[in-house]
DNA sequence: CTAGATATCTCCAGAGACTATAGGTTTGGA
DNA sequence: TCCAAACCTATAGTCTCTGGAGATATCTAG
């Protein structure tokens, strides 16, 4: 049996970060030493590396407590976990979307400012006060 | 002058969130009608316009707070905020990086599961559960 | 001028996913 | 046996809002 201390080590969540996927109902609540301590096993171990890798791959907690409700009944079909990936995936890529359009924004904001001049005459903080500059909608 | 509700529909700022802003130091405490309703000036609509456009470009607020801070002394030179800005667009990168390492796993995860089998088999949970089936590390 | 509808005020709580602190108890090794 | 390290619970804080309750102000129509 593992001390959440063992755990932590194995898995990299730190340990108020178990506890608190304990609470909200991720892990099941641990078998307790005879000083009240919780103490895991194998199956422990992995459904909490389970966890960290959904959250890795930045599912919430409401999708992957759902992942792990669908996986405790493995006879039926896969759809609905399909679901959930694919649907992630699609807002992974909204993201990534958005995140060029200011990426792209910033770039031409901060390379018309060489640093060298005064702030009146900054492109950074004209560009931030009149949205007129911006080349694309956001 | 303008209502609080009159700037909100102006720049597409929530009402709450104003007053979220005047909390924070971003706006300046707003004048008031003889009944204690805020009155906003057309500077106002200019510093709250300034700092949905800075957040829409993910800049956080003590980001925002200091380059209002620096747009104060116009004759200083650029340079802080410059780093402001160049530091933000690196950090922006380094989310679209992450972000397309997910999109890739997520695909590869996604793309071996037609949605159509046993959750017992599906490729989706076999690859949360057992991170040896990932191409790159993360 | 007054009634009623809408807008505003302050204060407080909640979202999500943790993280940190305080004050006390248990465990494991020398 | 003793002590430090690890553990326990409970609570509050992080960040950027968002929403509600209950009270007050303002605006519009009659």
């Amino acid at each position: 049996m593992l001390s959440i201390g063992d755990l932590s080590k194995r898995t990299g969540v730190k340990v108020p970060t178990i506890r608190y996927y304990e609470q909200m109902g991720l892990l099941a609540a641990a078998e307790r030493s005879e000083g009240n301590q919780r103490r895991y096993a194998r199956q422990d171990l992995e459904r909490l590396a389970f966890i960290r890798h959904a959250r890795d791959l930045g599912l919430d907690i409401s999708a992957i407590r759902e992942l792990i409700a669908l996986s405790q009944h493995p006879h039926q079909p896969c759809g609905n976990v399909d679901r959930i990936a694919a649907d992630h995936l699609k807002s992974v890529r909204d993201k990534i979307e958005k995140l060029k359009k200011l990426e792209e924004e910033l770039e031409r904001i901060v390379t018309r400012c060489d640093g060298d001049h005064s702030i009146e005459d900054c492109y950074v903080i004209r560009s931030l006060s009149d949205h007129g500059l911006c080349d694309s909608e956001h």
